[in-house]
RNA sequence: CGGGGUGUAGCGCAGUUGGUAGCGCACCUGGUUUGGGACCAGGUGGUCGCCCGUUCGAGUCGGGUCACCCCGACCA
């Protein structure tokens, strides 16, 4: 110990660069040479890929069929429902020309003035319009409904200011588009699909969340109603992981995606879509990493044990590799993905310290005096405790301490979370409160006028109307005005 | 688009009154090490963001330009 270094900056000192320095140092991702887009490295793809393959199955449980459409949306699409396109007119990428051509001076390629697009296409931001031109072939009956569609794919915002994971230009997501013969059966499946990602933010990525509805200001461009799971970041600050959407009838009408119901009569389709994005990494990192680094939670680590081996010479290490070989096999068995680190560049003290930055939630050490006595040392990621403990009945053991860690991180999210939830009556308190972060329940007279003041005044916007919390009538604290029930109010990512 | 800042080795930085390019980390080689980020020795690596100007001479001075970062407006 004798170099403290600081390979990380403190959470406590500047909880933005130490969550930049993260996701770089933990090689998780890092910064495109690409205007706001990031390169998402294998470590980081990985834990993306175990949250597809969980959420995939969620979806398919529930009826849901992938499917893929064009990235590039013509310009007329986009601009066939008013709200929607006014909504991401500000930051679409669009393509003009499709050839280059070589510099008159030959250095180089210019664009190809000759080669300009009748009609331009825009990157999608979304897919609403594209799947919903599309789903006006494939609707003509009640019996064609629902229609459960889902696509995998990558999507581009052009925003201003960018954060690796949180705000990227270009994003990866799934996105859930459904059609409907009623109205109540798509409200019915947006809240469906809400409960779904609350799960899965809760029991794969132990991140707690409150469920609840976006007030019209918020919604998305296009909803009747946009559903949220707000989760809390460990500066107070409130992360949107996951959204869902009602659309009524809007795109049903704007791409003419009619069908006959019951009694042959012409209705149009009603429409939900729902996505989750690579944000979600953001939110993993922010609700559980600390000051050495990631803890992820086993259901989503690539490597849930790492097995390091003591001793330079190689028979001590031969020792280990022939020790460990069946421990390795068992925890295999029962479906752990474990790594035994056996490389010779690096030291012991090195290898604890990056498998820690790297959220790895379980650490075996053994050297020549385990071997001597039988013995293992178990180090859990979630609270660093170290113990030493017989070899034999090891995987056992380590099966159910994931699930221990899985269950502790949950827990200790949301006692974190819940110690920063206040209910305030006050403005002016509520002011100088806000400023330390926290999620506050107030009451909200429901205009958008008192909305904007708050927003203008502390940064702060409502994040939604939660669902569970026992409502009672009371007073809108910056107008004074009745309100009839209380919001959550914080300020966000 | 407003306000602030930074561009020098892969990363982080220093570079004085203008004089021919430096440190730490990383990387490579050899050796000694290995129960919490090893040490010693040697080595590789640079059109100083770009353009123009001043000068015998520019990383350094002047003008322009581009890029990126931070704080706002926008947002999964």
């Amino acid at each position: 110990m004798a170099k403290e270094l600081e390979f990380l900056t403190k959470r406590s000192e500047d909880y933005s660069k130490w969550y930049n320095e993260l996701v770089v140092k933990a090689d998780l991702a890092e910064q495109a040479d690409v205007r706001g887009c990031m390169v998402i490295k294998p470590y980081g793809y990985a834990i993306w890929e175990k949250m597809q393959r969980v959420l995939d199955d969620m979806f398919k449980a529930t009826g849901v069929q992938n499917a893929y459409f064009p990235l590039l949306i013509p310009k007329s699409f986009l601009s066939r429902e008013a709200e929607h396109v006014e909504g991401f007119a500000k930051e679409c990428a669009v393509v003009t020309h499709y050839r280059l051509k070589t510099n008159e001076t030959g250095d180089g390629v210019v664009v190809d003035p000759a080669a300009r697009l009748e009609e331009e296409l825009i990157i999608r931001p979304t897919s609403e319009t594209i799947i919903w031109n599309t789903f006006k072939n494939w609707i003509h009956s009640y019996r064609d409904l629902p229609l459960l569609i889902n696509q995998w794919c990558n999507v581009m915002r052009w925003e201003m200011r960018t954060r690796l994971f949180l705000r990227t230009s270009e994003f990866l997501w799934q996105e859930g588009h459904t059609a409907h013969a009623t109205r109540e059966e798509a409200e019915l499946r947006a809240q469906q699909m809400l409960k779904v990602y609350a799960d899965f933010a809760e029991n794969y990525m132990a991140v707690p969340v409150v469920q609840g509805v976006k007030s019209e200001t918020e919604r998305f461009a296009g909803a009747l109603d946009t559903y949220t799971i707000e989760a809390m970041m460990q500066d107070g600050k409130a992360l949107q992981s996951g959204t869902s959407h009602f659309l009524g009838q809007n795109f049903g009408r704007a791409f003419e995606v009619q069908f006959l119901n019951r009694e042959n009569k012409p209705e149009y389709a009603w429409a939900t879509s729902w996505g989750v994005s690579t944000r979600l990494m953001g939110a993993l990192i922010m609700t559980h990493s600390d000051d050495n680094g990631l803890v992820l939670p086993p259901a989503l680590a690539p490597v849930q044990v790492v097995i390091i081996p003591i001793g330079g010479k190689p028979e001590q290490v031969a020792a280990v590799d022939e020790a460990v070989a069946p421990v390795i096999e068992k925890l295999k068995g029962y479906g752990i993905s474990v790594k035994y680190d056996n490389a010779d560049n690096k030291r012991p003290g090195f290898k604890f310290a990056d498998y820690e930055l790297k959220g790895v939630p379980v650490r075996l050490v053994l050297g020549a005096r385990d071997l001597e006595n039988g013995t293992v040392e178990v180090m859990r990621r979630d609270t660093l405790e170290k113990e030493t403990r017989p070899l034999e009945g090891i995987a056992e053991y380590v099966k159910e301490l994931l699930d221990t860690i899985q269950q502790n991180i949950f827990e200790k999210a949301r006692r974190f979370r819940d110690a920063h939830i206040y209910e305030c009556e006050d403005y002016e308190e509520f002011k100088e409160r806000v400023k330390d972060g926290g999620f506050f329940l107030c009451h909200w007279d429901g205009t958008a006028e008192t909305e904007a003041r708050i927003k203008e005044e502390t940064q702060a916007t409502i994040r939604c109307v939660p669902f569970g919390v026992e409502q009672t009538p009371g007073v809108d604290m910056v107008s004074g005005k009745p309100a009839k029930f209380r919001v959550l109010i914080a300020r966000s990512y």
